[in-house]
DNA sequence: CCCGTAGAGTGGTACGTACCACTCATCCGA
DNA sequence: TCGGATGAGTGGTACGTACCACTCTACGGG
């Protein structure tokens, strides 16, 4: 493989070969369960060394796509759920692809003081304050999820002016603010709505709803943004592959910037039957 | 640094390399924000040569403990939720940490002809039956979690004979089927639980649960298990770092194996205010 | 016919070299 | 004093070589 057969935007060689590779199983020329051949004989087919190899099938494991096994050789894997999945979740984005009309409705945004939670969450400075945007994304205009960013003022100085009904939060940090979200760390929680959070989502008070707790951080580890969103329980269903997720138990994690839930568990019984 | 200093088990160098900078970091030796070094340097300090290093580092970055930047160097990371958090969850290891009494008590172990569906899950065979387990987990005898596992008769034989009360079901499958689970897919759900489930976990109808469908695989492939989880919403929260999770939308998306849940939400409101 | 062994082939590790684009601090000239 | 050029230093890529442990197969002896 010469240098830059094409004009490509000078890609590295082994993302080159990845590449390729990769359309060779989405296409079914390499059939799951299938061998994409060994490294040696691989780096003869594409005239580069097999340290390159090594790179491009590295990059296919790390997706999922390819199993190796010493002795043996790489293997397709059979498709997983959400391939290659290192990438953020976009409601916009998602929504499209399913053929689903979204909207958005920014109820309030607000100039507040930071709880000292907050604060130490969004690493502020001691006199900064923060931006509180509310909004209700629906599909096809029915209300599916109330959202709840915060984030520091000075990050973001004239956030107001930015049509965010129209333009996804992540898109107008980046653009506006030259903010880039590299990760996050995010929580789940199944809860019941109350009736405000109810009347806003369509459904009574009382109904399941996935609660999910977020801060984004950017490349260096400062968070950038704090968030709490509320699905509607009966419309979203939360999928992952390969359990990165971990478990959190506790006495009562409902608190702070959203309204208490209906109480509707009863006192706790102890189990014994 | 020599090819075996100390008896380790023939760790690899980059392994050696990569253990013993975590552990400059855990102790806090080196700061979140500090430099680690430049590879150039790092490879003569520890007498390696420079590609080393990178496999080193590598394991460092992709645990999410380094930031690598071209031209700069490599920083080491403020900890994350959860780092490194390729591991599975295990119940019982995580209760364990927080200092729980765990328990578990199995409801039944039963026979079954699988469901279309679940033969297709599962890659079954036409004639195959499918061993069903129902457990309920408690954590200082408050119950917390209901499960049901599924798994291909064939794959275990004589499962009943082992004590699924004190015992990990993975672990059981590891040591007494030699079945290694690697990966799984998972989807969550907020559901509203039913009478029955609401009794086994001591809470009234309605309450809020999580629901959490999963099929793990073995490293080939091949479906090992399928499982239907629900969690006391009041007693669990579920975290994860990174966004590897996808939202799925769908009209009703709670079928099947579990009992159908109460009719909490209203006719479908427009919502326009 | 069966079983164990030899050998070819595989991925994993480790060394070495070379060049590139990029960042950043320093220095020099306007 | 300010601003742009420069160069040392950084990680990223790509080449090459060598050896290891492991798997699988094919062959040959019992």
């Amino acid at each position: 493989m010469n240098p830059s057969p094409e004009p490509s935007a000078r890609e590295p060689l082994y993302a080159q070969i990845a590449q390729r590779l990769e359309v060779e199983i989405e296409t079914g020329v390499l059939q799951p369960g299938q061998r994409v051949g060994s490294e040696r004989s691989l780096s003869q087919r594409f005239n580069v060394n097999r340290q390159t190899i090594r790179g491009a099938l590295e990059v296919l494991t790390l997706r999922g796509m390819l199993h190796k096994q010493p002795g043996v050789g790489a293997v397709v894997c059979p498709p997983r759920l959400e391939r290659g999945a290192s990438e953020f979740f976009h409601f916009t984005d998602r929504t499209h692809q399913q053929g689903q009309r979204p909207g958005a409705k920014v109820l309030s945004i607000e100039t507040v003081k930071p709880s000292p939670q907050l604060q130490a969450d969004l690493d502020l400075a001691t006199a900064s304050m923060v931006q509180r945007i509310r909004r209700v994304r629906t599909l096809d205009q029915v209300p599916v999820l109330l959202e709840t960013f915060e984030i520091s003022d000075d990050l973001v100085p004239g956030l107001r002016r930015f049509d965010l009904e129209r333009r996804s939060f992540y898109e107008v940090l980046r653009t506006e603010f030259d903010l880039w979200v590299d990760h996050s760390d995010q929580s789940l929680e199944a809860v019941a709505l109350n009736k405000d959070e109810g009347q806003l989502l369509g459904l009574k008070a009382g109904a399941p709803a996935m609660l999910e707790r977020r801060r984004s951080f950017s490349r260096d580890g400062r968070p950038i943004e704090s968030g709490t969103d509320l699905y509607r329980g009966d419309r979203v269903r939360f999928m992952t592959t390969s359990a990165t997720i971990a478990l959190d138990l506790v006495g009562h994690i409902r608190d702070g910037s959203l309204p208490q839930p209906l109480s509707l568990d009863g006192p706790a019984q102890t189990f014994d039957s």
